[in-house]
DNA sequence: CTGAAAGCGCTTACAG
DNA sequence: CTGAAAGCGCTTACAG
């Protein structure tokens, strides 16, 4: 429509300008016939330069361009419905405000809070977060970027194995925030961390002063920082009281295993009067392997889970667990990413956590009259 | 290193070649210094054209490049660790070989599955799939393509509400597929569905068949196709019955509101000895509810969910549930939307459902001795 | 069988 | 206060 003198179009004076045209259709010469509109498109509805459009919608025209003209571009750009293209933009930036967000499995919700914290802070600072989960779970993360498909400024990545690590700093030299993980790696970028020690002996003491001694440890088969912290934490916490004891059993990250091996657990003698589990998941294990032994969860078997999963309240009794804050690991795991990529030294903070008293833990039945 | 005669260096003969450089340091004229090599390193490397380059790397040599160039080609870019820069291709191309995978929310490991589905199917065509979890959940998507980041070519959008469509189309041209959704939206482009009246058919008629009369739906309050499909289809089979009567309690998609709706049909006389529920977070909700007023599952009381999420079996009893082909269901979104792209119709398959029995059902109190 | 050139749509010095 | 030009790294007609 309208005011168009088409003042962009001009010099260009290359041979083949017309048959130059190799791109799909109908534009002979001149603007926005059905296709996306581009920034010359507005442009020339403005009647100002390419430039002029760029400074005024990347809101870098003040002491630029008038006020009215970048009023006029404004309104050129949403009568028109423009949106740049990400494509050309990353192109010419070298950088596409971009983060990858890696995650082991997506079958916790702790992966999907993880995001939600990633992906507010990223748009305060108008980036995105792309989330990925890893098809080998903790294990070596398989280029990212061939299946992520995008153009990635920096990588952020959550409870992976330590190989997982070196796979991604091997598929290109982006800046890399663990999430999680152990923060005396090698080469160690940016960690962010949550007090998993803490949490475990937020736990055992717990159970400790309820009057528990035989303990077992449901233990998860998965070779990363966290779930080795876990093991460590309950054992100091254990050997530091007089006559208590941990017994340890290690299962596969599932429900079924975790039932498979609470039942060996609880088959032997003395039977332990408190299970601690290293994920909530376990912890749903082994309430049902409880109950098809006909144990009452709390008042013959104390369970306590990890991570507070939306699962802990869904079960009944309701789990005892250690809460981890994940939205506010993923937050300040894009803080972290955002400081690398402004050069800027980033926090590596150490994130409390705190446990959560509910149905599933008591004294043990000696305790109670 | 070494043989660069550098064919492609030549002509070039601006003015400011060298002041025209404003991007990041270090690269007065030549190569690969440190930053990332592009396809013209290779080329010098090769002693080829980038056209060469190219056509090699992109599969589109044979006939047109001899297989000893090819080769060279080949090892130049392997040992330069040269990966296309995929902003320049989008760019060039106009298409990103990547779709949005629009879901409502993680919690569900449903969503997880679909995921998994689609990737697969994507990488078999070369296409990535970038996972966005609605921030506003079932309802209206606020603009994907700001926050997910990435340039488009598609996007399957799962079990979103009808807005959340519109708004969709609205944000761009893009194809898109619906998973589980309306097939007689307006407009409606291809959907993927799953024949959710048969699934809620046979957890009613197996219900029935047991014997159950008084019968309770608990029934998500979320508005769209699929839960509406749910709720008449239950009524359907449940009207074929003499005697049998269906009482619904609408609850908000928690296990927290499920387990306060379940509570109040069940202090109502008389007193359903079946709840359908709409989800398997409602059904742990019902669980629960029936636990806390002394009721056992399935002895005093038979629950079903729907979906068959990792939560089913996460319980004890295990849930009679509907189990959905979620992999599947991602898979042929992604074989629609290729076809779409493609220019080809898109198959809009109904996938067949399961009920899956487990321990949660059995016969109502009266029929058993 | 191979190379030179154009152009995708942006942003940013640079020159008025 | 504004515009003309270059160039990010690709791919693809086109011309040898």
């Amino acid at each position: 429509m309208a005011s168009s003198r088409e003042p962009g179009t001009a010099p260009r004076s290359r041979p083949e300008t017309s048959s130059g045209r190799h791109a799909s259709g109908d534009s002979p010469a001149a603007a926005s016939a059905g296709a996306r509109p581009t920034s010359r498109d507005v442009a020339r509805h403005a009647d100002v330069s390419q430039a002029t459009v760029s400074l005024v919608l990347g809101g870098k025209w003040e002491g630029r361009v008038s006020p009215r003209t970048a009023e006029n571009v404004r309104s050129a750009a949403r009568a028109l419905g423009y949106r740049p293209n990400l494509a050309a933009r990353s192109l010419r930036l070298g950088r596409t405000r971009t983060a990858l967000l890696v995650v082991p499995a997506l079958t916790h919700d702790y992966f999907a809070r993880v995001h939600t914290g990633a992906s507010r802070v990223a748009a305060e600072h108008d980036f995105g977060v792309v989330l990925y989960p890893s098809p080998e779970g903790t294990g070596p993360a398989v280029d990212p970027f061939g299946s992520a498909r995008a153009a990635l400024d920096g990588v952020i990545a959550s409870s992976m194995a330590p190989d997982a690590l070196a796979a991604l700093r091997d598929g290109g030299q982006l800046p890399l925030v663990m999430l999680d993980s152990d923060p005396e790696a090698d080469r160690s970028p940016a960690t962010v961390n949550l007090d998993i020690a803490d949490g475990m002996h937020q736990a055992a003491a717990h159970l400790l002063e309820l009057g528990h001694v035989h303990i077992a440890h449901l233990a998860a088969a998965v070779d990363s920082w966290t779930f080795g912290m876990r093991a460590r934490a309950l054992h100091e916490a254990v050997a530091g009281t007089a006559g208590a004891v941990v017994r340890t059993e290690r299962c596969a990250l599932s429900v079924e295993d975790a039932l498979r091996a609470a039942t060996r657990i609880l088959e032997t003698r003395p039977r332990p009067t408190a299970l601690v589990c290293d994920d909530d998941l376990l912890a749903a294990g082994a309430c049902k392997a409880a109950r098809r032994l006909g144990l009452r969860v709390p008042e013959d078997l104390s369970v306590t889970g990890f991570d507070d999963l939306s699962l802990a309240t869904a079960l009944e009794p309701e789990l005892t667990t250690v809460r981890l804050p994940a939205e506010e690991v993923g937050a300040e795991g894009m803080r972290a990413l955002l400081a690398v990529l402004d050069g800027r030294r980033a926090r590596t903070p150490v994130l409390p956590v705190e446990l959560v008293r509910r149905g599933s833990t008591a004294s043990p039945p000696a305790h109670r009259t």
